[in-house]
DNA sequence: ACAATGGTCC
DNA sequence: ACTCGGACCATTGTA
């Protein structure tokens, strides 16, 4: 499907798509193994104070409600909000059971009573506590340790984490940083985050061959702040925070097939506004536009659309007379071949950066000797990761890949080797593949997961 | 046990 | 009326 773009200046390992899956296979075991440390002490502090202060919410809403009610129920709390105490819900979305009280919709009208912030907030600390802080704890085994598994059936080639999902811990607002303090490495370790910078957008670049795009990304330029340069008709350099914020939005409404609806709500303007934005985006970005009609007119003729390493996804229903079903999988034929080479490149990624860690691990200097002094002064002989003990020494101070969040990895390493380690994960991705545009990959080293976004290595 | 609703991530 | 890709999980409320 992609044949011809090998003279585009893009260069492949020779390997495809199942080939990728089965050398990746004992890679994802191997990091459910290891798992990756909680400081269980931190969490329930934290835990503990969100709770009090989630009271206090609670007990804030009932009193300008008037009275008690399941607030996490939206069937009582559209009862309250729009008939007892009578706020406007002309302008907001419905569900089947009434009025959406999704926290979209009640921004809408924040200004109206003085019981929607702490609804929202409420809201925001609930879902913390009982996704995260509660239950995250309680899974962690004798070390601390947590470990997810991963699946690999997904219709893109995404690999997914489950019981518990270490790939939707919070990151963003004030709270998110805070729990990702919590994820921590070993004593003696360090935690090394590496992730792709605008993966997804620099493969659609190299799928549709774009010319515009193909430069932004070419001579290194912020992609965002040029495409609203583009759409707005400014110098790069004039371009403010808002038009980035939009541009930003219309990029990733290019890579999920985007209707002026869509976009629309993405950015609270209207559908006419919307669709004058997507409308210069496409005569800016001819290549974007063939691209998405090619790859709908090949799901049309042939029924499914592939990544560029060879995995398909079928699309049996896209030519069907209902026009809504025909149109969703119209954006997969368009967001597919792009989530999933961008897994793909990931996955490559990993599979050579565990090759890399392997060579370093036999190269080491510090050998079974260092290592028993190590443990010795670190005194933690009685709280390391395998399963056997008798491997302890082994696997103590060993390089190793613990998570995967997409486009991002994970390793915890000890921490002498931290700097050298950092700068082999950022090769080993920025190489994994060559594209027709560079590759970029941001590095970090901390104690902790929040600690590694600070800190470029 | 399951659908609906809502929310977190990339 | 509906509408932007891919996941997992908690809670409510009904069957």
């Amino acid at each position: 499907m992609w044949s011809h773009l090998r003279k585009s200046g893009i260069k492949l390992p020779k390997i495809t798509a199942k080939e990728i899956e089965r050398k990746i296979d004992p890679i994802l075991r191997q990091m459910e193994k290891a798992g990756i440390k909680l400081d269980v002490k931190a969490i329930q502090l934290l835990s503990k104070k969100l709770e009090a202060k989630s009271q206090k919410l609670e007990a804030s809403i009932y009193k300008s409600a008037g009275e008690k009610f399941n607030i996490a129920s939206p069937l009582q709390l559209a009862e309250v909000l729009f008939e007892k105490l009578r706020l406007p819900s002309e302008e907001l979305k419905r569900t089947k059971s009434g009025v959406s009280t999704a926290a979209s919709e009640l921004k809408k009208v924040v200004d109206k009573h003085e019981i929607i912030k702490p609804i929202l907030e409420y809201r925001e600390l609930s879902k913390l506590l009982s996704t995260y802080l509660k239950p995250l704890p309680a899974m962690a085994d004798k070390n601390s340790r947590l470990h997810t598994h991963f699946g690999q059936d997904t219709s893109t080639g995404r690999l997914t984490s489950f019981e518990p999902n270490l790939q939707n811990i919070p990151i963003k607002g004030e709270l998110g940083p805070e729990i990702r303090r919590s994820f921590v490495a070993e004593k003696g370790c360090k935690l090394i985050s590496a992730d792709y910078s605008q993966i997804e957008l620099r493969v659609v670049s190299c799928l549709s061959g774009d010319p515009a795009m193909m430069e932004a990304f070419s001579t290194g330029q912020d992609v965002h702040a040029r495409t609203a340069a583009e759409l707005f008709d400014v110098e790069i350099t004039e371009v403010s925070h808002d038009q980035r914020r939009v541009a930003k939005t219309v990029n990733f409404g290019v890579l999920y097939g985007m209707s002026p609806y869509g976009l629309s709500q993405a950015l609270s303007i209207s559908q006419d506004e919307a669709a004058k934005y997507i409308g210069r985006y496409f005569t800016v970005h001819s290549g974007i536009k063939d691209y998405c009609n090619r790859m709908i007119e090949l799901a049309r003729s042939e029924g499914y659309v592939e990544t560029l390493f060879g995995f398909r996804r079928e699309l049996p229903n896209i030519n069907s007379p209902h026009r809504q079903i025909a149109e969703a999988e119209e954006r997969m034929a368009i967001n597919t071949p792009v989530q999933g080479t961008a897994a793909e490149i990931l996955k490559l990624s990993m599979i050579r950066l565990a090759d890399q860690l392997k060579v370093l691990n036999e190269n080491s200097k510090i050998k079974s000797q260092n290592y028993n002094s190590k443990l010795k002064n670190s005194g933690i002989l009685n709280q390391v990761q395998d399963d056997d003990p008798k491997n302890l020494k082994s696997c103590y101070l060993k390089p190793r890949l613990i998570l995967t969040v997409h486009d991002e990895l994970i390793v915890e390493v000890p921490e002498e080797q931290a700097k050298k380690i950092a700068q082999v994960m950022k090769e080993t991705m920025e190489g994994a593949v060559k594209l027709c545009v560079p590759i970029e990959v941001s590095v970090g080293v901390g104690e902790n997961w929040a600690d590694t976004k600070n800190n470029v290595a």
